[in-house]
RNA sequence: GGGGCGUUAGCUCAACUGGGAGAGCGCGACACUGGCAGUGUCGAGGUCAGGGGUUCGAGUCCCCUACGCUCCA
């Protein structure tokens, strides 16, 4: 069988509210939130916006999977809370894709599991505790959203006396509806060590006819709204609790479970959140959410992932194949296969992003705002896996048919490995059309391939390690070392503090210096060194934990420099000026690029790599297609406008968050001490950057995109020039080009025209030409059938013409085959680059009856020339060297075929 | 940085171990049909990405370059 997606079903039901999605007169979700946010805000708690789910500052967390998240610092006592009174509330967007209760294949199979959710929260920050975060919940939940107080039952932890009164007491819950549960449920911690405690949960009960006997915490008959975490212990490495001095309370209500519970549905994916969604599917695919269990979850998983993807790219990820970006594409696969199994093949997640943006751009405003590039980037990729995805599919089809043509039952861990390795094809895909056909992958096998992958890439990149074995360095002089004059002087006097040798290489460190070592992509300076009696000249420059390393190679006569060193240690350091100022022109460009590609392309312009070297820089970056042509010379010209402006590159030192308030880019995953420094230009451009930079814009010159290619998947690279470079990349572009005017003798767009005429001229002669050498090749058979020898029931044509090119023996042959059905032609020609060229050609009758082989002829003529050929035995060619000894061999060939007839 | 794969007619792709460049769709003309849908016949359209090499002979093998897809680091 092949791997079958479901058809489209030919009579499409009458469209109508579907009988299990909730009434009409359900409160909706947008006013759910507004009532959370203004009810704590009645209790005096600041409305706090929900960060981007993309964190901004935390290298180590994927995506914000919390309320809380935002917070964190305060908790942990970092940040002094900023809240007067120390409260505050959000809704909070959030995506997880793993844990033990978000497993990513899990989303889809069931109505509540999601990767993107909202939280609804509200935080204590050492201000109220039990007492009120209990009551306000439950009024909230009572009040305010008129759940009766019937179906609410309260979870608390065993040792957690004080909640459990207060239910009883202040609330009033009998003390059958207050369940005691252990750490699993309700004990909270954040790590193995650091603030803890025990919680409280709201659950909502759908009633006993799901599970008379059922509790909270361990029954489907209950859905857990709201959990409230009590932080009032601090555990130490021993495993020991003691109390905080500082109460917090932190909680979340999960908001698609609250809706769900508000609109009467078990499902979330039934509720108004979902709806405008689930309709956009419906009206694509022609199905229904309610027609059966595959379709369902091929409804929610579109529905679900669509959600992740729009918020996660709006707030800046991309889908690419590390971390995040892998995650994201993850997502959009895993999405783009479901909608297989509604019968679509055609990219569809894109057109489920205005639904998406419809429904929730009010609240979240960033979503409207990008979702022309939301939905770019989505149908981009999604058309790009499409492709992989049928290709992908086609050649799966055929290893399995090959496989079951041999009666095998196992998919070989190479051939799933390449699928993976060449085409992308996911190896869950591929286990998942292997089980359709009763199937099975080695993954074994395939994680050996994966391995072998990864030791070949390391030992590439491993190169460099071999000189990684550092001698320690002797000491000269005391005192602290590598202060860094780099930004402001090109030569300075300093002592030598650290001398290595290895080889005839010294590596110098020195008091302080005025060389760059690299970093952030910039390369490292080059200069000189010189002492009172040597002059050594530096390399590279190289740092080596806190030691900048001068790297002279190359050095002779190493011992008395060193001798020299050690009678006076005292040396100048000077920069190579010329070099430091072209290194300064590209960093600067560099910066200017960033922007006017963030400009011209869109703000999810990320870098991803770069290189300042002084002839040249690279810029690697985000991106999901080719710019085009115009894309690349607007931020060209950009880039050239602000160089003409001259503006002034200013440099400050300031903290960092100072400098990102103030707009400046930092890179992604890259982290940052407390002070900073920021490059700006003007209002055009701030930067994070502790490299060199131009003073003026103006210093660029002339900058010259030469380069932009493609390096990956979602990742590109420019290259360009700037200053000397440039001019002197133009001067010799342009001398080529009159070059080229003056050999079309043409000017300016002229030359293109006249190529073009050119390329015209040639195919028309081309053709000509062929026609010709048929008609000729017409006449020549036409000729050679008239002296045709007549043999048995066939005739025997053994010639040689004169023509000058192989391909006219093919028509020749061809003419002769029209008109001649049985016995053996041998055809010769001595070509015009003086080589011979034979074809033959035998009738299947021949062949049989006199054992007559076109191959083997050709062979034995081929040898007399000395040269060689073969075919199959009914059509044969081969050529020679000699063409003195073309009469020989066909002489040869005629009485051989005419004696092979003759037997 | 290191691999794998691809680039053939306007489009989608074939062409086995080197031996006559093809199919489908599209395009043009003609014919059949009351009209349309359609069917049939004929035809135009190719520097097999570019360059170099091996070979009597290269779309096919080797090397380089360009562009794209993809995996690993």
């Amino acid at each position: 069988m092949n791997y079958q997606f479901k058809k489209r079903p030919t009579n499409i039901k009458h469209r109508h509210f579907m009988q299990n999605r909730a009434s009409e007169d359900f409160m909706h979700s947008e006013e759910i939130r507004n009532i959370f946010l203004k009810y704590f805000e009645g209790l005096n708690h600041t409305i706090v916006s929900s960060s981007p789910v993309v964190p901004a500052n935390d290298p180590t967390l994927l995506f914000i999977n919390a309320g809380m998240n935002q917070f964190k610092d305060i908790f942990t006592g970092e940040v002094p809370c900023p809240y007067n009174p120390p409260r505050a509330a959000s809704v909070q967007k959030c995506i997880r894709v793993s844990g033990k209760h978000n497993d990513l294949e899990e989303v889809g199979r069931d109505g509540w599991h999601h990767t993107f959710f909202e939280m609804l929260g509200n935080w204590s920050f050492g201000d109220y505790f039990k007492q009120e975060a209990i009551i306000w919940a439950w009024k909230f939940l009572t009040e305010n959203l008129k759940i009766p107080e019937s179906r609410l039952w309260a979870a608390v932890h065993e040792s957690d006396d004080e909640s459990a009164e207060i239910w009883e007491k202040e609330i009033g819950l009998p003390t059958e509806k207050i369940v005691r549960c252990g750490d699993k449920d309700n004990f909270w911690e954040m790590a193995d060590t650091g603030p803890c405690g025990p919680t409280t949960e709201i659950h909502y009960d759908w009633g006993e006819n799901i599970d008379p006997d059922g509790l909270p915490n361990s029954s489907p008959r209950f859905v857990e709204v709201w959990n409230i975490v009590f932080m009032q212990y601090f555990r130490d490495e021993k495993g020991e609790l003691s109390p905080l001095p500082a109460k917090n309370v932190d909680t979340g209500m999960g908001f698609e479970r609250l809706v769900a519970v508000m609109q009467g549905t078990r499902d979330n994916y039934e509720t108004d959140i979902f709806a405008p969604i689930t309709d956009r599917i419906s009206d694509i695919s022609g199905y229904e959410y309610g027609d059966g269990e595959d379709v369902k979850v091929a409804f929610r998983v579109l529905s679900d992932h669509i959600r992740a993807l729009v918020f996660a790219i709006a707030d800046g990820a991309m889908p690419g194949n590390t971390g995040r970006g892998y995650v994201l594409r993850r997502i959009l696969r895993r999405a783009a296969r479901f909608s297989r199994n509604i019968g679509i093949h055609n990219p569809i997640l894109w057109r489920l992003v205005s639904p998406v943006v419809d429904k929730m751009g009010n609240f979240y405003p960033e979503i409207v705002e990008r979702s022309n590039i939301i939905t770019q980037v989505i149908r981009s990729e999604e058309e790009r896996f499409g492709k992989t995805l049928d290709y992908g599919i086609e050649l799966f089809n055929k290893i399995a048919d090959k496989l079951e043509r041999s009666g095998e039952k196992t998919i070989s861990g190479e051939d799933a490995f390449k699928l993976y390795d060449t085409y992308g094809f996911p190896l869950d895909l591929t286990q998942l059309m292997a089980s359709e056909r009763g199937l099975d992958v080695d993954t074994d096998s395939f994680e050996k391939f994966m391995e072998e992958q990864r030791r070949r890439a390391r030992a590439a990149g491993a190169f460099d390690v071999v000189h990684e074995k550092k001698m320690d360095f002797e000491r000269i002089t005391q005192g602290e070392d590598s202060y860094s004059l780099c930004y402001e002087t090109e030569v300075a006097e300093a002592e030598v503090r650290l001398v290595r040798r290895q080889d005839d290489r010294i590596e110098i460190v020195l008091s302080h210096t005025p060389f760059y070592a690299e970093s952030g992509g910039q390369v490292g300076d080059r200069g000189t060194i010189k002492g009172e009696t040597f002059s050594l000249t530096v390399n590279d420059t190289q740092r080596e934990g806190e030691h900048i390393v001068h790297i002279c190679e190359d050095i002779e006569h190493i011992e008395r420099i060193i001798s020299a060193i050690h009678e006076n240690p005292t040396v100048t350091a000077e920069v190579d000026h010329e070099r430091r100022k072209a290194i300064r022109r590209n960093h600067t460009a560099t910066h200017l690029l960033h922007k006017a590609l963030r400009l011209v392309l869109g703000d999810h312009i990320r870098q991803a790599g770069s290189l300042v070297a002084p002839d040249r820089l690279r810029f690697d970056y985000t991106h999901f297609e080719a710019p085009t042509e115009a894309q690349l010379s607007e931020v060209e010209r950009i880039v050239n406008d602000v160089v003409l402006k001259n503006i002034p590159v200013k440099t400050e030192v300031l903290k960092y968050d100072d400098a990102i308030k103030s707009g400046a880019t930092a890179l992604f995953g890259e982290k940052y001490g407390d002070v900073v420094r920021m490059v700006s230009v003007g209002d055009f451009s701030k930067e994070l950057c502790g490299g060199t930079h131009a003073s003026r814009t103006g210093d660029i010159g002339l900058f010259l995109i030469v380069n932009e290619e493609n390096i990956g998947s979602g990742m590109r690279r420019i290259e360009a020039i700037t200053g000397e470079s440039a001019v002197n990349y133009v001067q010799k572009i342009m001398k080529n080009w009159r070059q080229m005017e003056k050999q079309f003798i043409a000017k300016g767009d002229e030359v293109f025209k006249k190529i073009r005429q050119m390329e015209d001229e040639m195919s028309k002669l081309r053709r000509e030409q062929t026609k010709l050498g048929e008609k000729k090749a017409d006449e020549i058979a036409e000729k050679l059938l008239l002296e045709a020898a007549s043999i048995d029931d066939g005739k025997l044509i053994v010639e040689s013409v004169s023509i000058s090119n192989r391909n006219m023996l093919v028509d020749i042959m061809t003419a002769l085959e029209r008109k001649f059905s049985s016995g053996v032609i041998l055809l010769g020609a001595r070509l015009s680059d003086d080589k011979v060229a034979f074809i033959c050609r035998v009738s299947p009758d021949f062949v049989q009856k006199y054992g007559i082989r076109a191959g083997e002829i050709v062979r034995k003529v081929a040898e007399i020339t000395g040269g060689s050929g073969g075919g199959r035995p009914d059509f044969a060619q081969a050529g020679g060297k000699q063409p003195q000894k073309l009469n020989e061999a066909m002489e040869f060939a005629r009485k051989n075929i005419a004696h092979q007839i003759a037997k």
